[in-house]
DNA sequence: TGCTTATATCGACAACTGTCAATCAATGGG
DNA sequence: CCCATTGATTGACAGTTGTCGATATAAGCA
């Protein structure tokens, strides 16, 4: 079999490398991608180092409408967002609902960074 | 002056925990979105992994426009955007234009995302 | 039961984003 | 000097996103 990879056919001067590169597929990418697209906006930011310093790690949502300056259905959309993308928990207790981190959501995304190639996914939604 | 922080009136149940949380300012949660929105898409991701891959750590514009389905025109403006985000290095050396990662740059994104507060910003840009 | 408070959902709209076709600019070869 | 090639820029357009006001749902209280 041929296993030598064909480089190039000589008789151009291709300044390009032979394709088989070990690349982030489109499938990775794309889980890769609507993780750090949830995490890609200012407020969002904001609302997981809210939730992050909250006390016991949760933080209720007449918490986060306040500091952010934003309406309470907007910062309700941006919650959904992030719930979706599997970094945020939500659980109604009572009239309230309080929001957490997703254990290691944060770290997987981070490590995704680092090594450009989908890990582990810790998260894993739907 | 009044330095102690009023917490609550007291007429009121109250879920809300004291403001004054270390939390992202609007000003860190903007530096931090702006290179991860660079990051929150597919092909840019992997137009990243290419790099990241490539011979010498670069790779010029004739290797990344093929592998990714998709126009010259496109893939120049994703590579203009990461070039923006601090994400990457051009160089131009004669005819064609290779990139390559800037050194700390996807560090400083993965330890940002993990500590949720910018940290040293490597990259800094315009 | 009816009121008040907390949160989610809906509909609309402006702003932004990803993509392409066409064109421009720069480099190198005949 | 003209042409071929590489890559950037422009203009257009569809699709997505962030925000708000209005409304719905649901829980607790009088």
């Amino acid at each position: 079999m041929n296993t030598a990879p064909v480089v190039e056919d000589g008789n151009k001067p291709s300044c390009c490398t032979p394709s088989g590169l070990p690349m982030l597929n489109a499938a990775e990418a794309q889980a890769m991608a609507r993780v750090l697209k949830a995490l890609a906006d200012p407020n969002r930011l904001r609302l997981l180092s809210i939730v992050k310093a909250g006390d016991g790690g949760e933080a209720c949502v007449c918490d986060l409408t306040e500091p952010l300056d934003l309406g309470q259905p907007t910062v309700s959309h941006h919650l959904k967002i992030l719930v979706e993308a599997g970094l945020l928990h939500r659980e109604k207790r009572g009239t309230w609902a309080y929001y957490s981190l997703v254990p290691g959501a944060l770290e997987a995304a981070s490590q995704n960074i680092l090594g450009l190639q989908v890990s582990t996914p810790v998260g894993s939604g739907s």
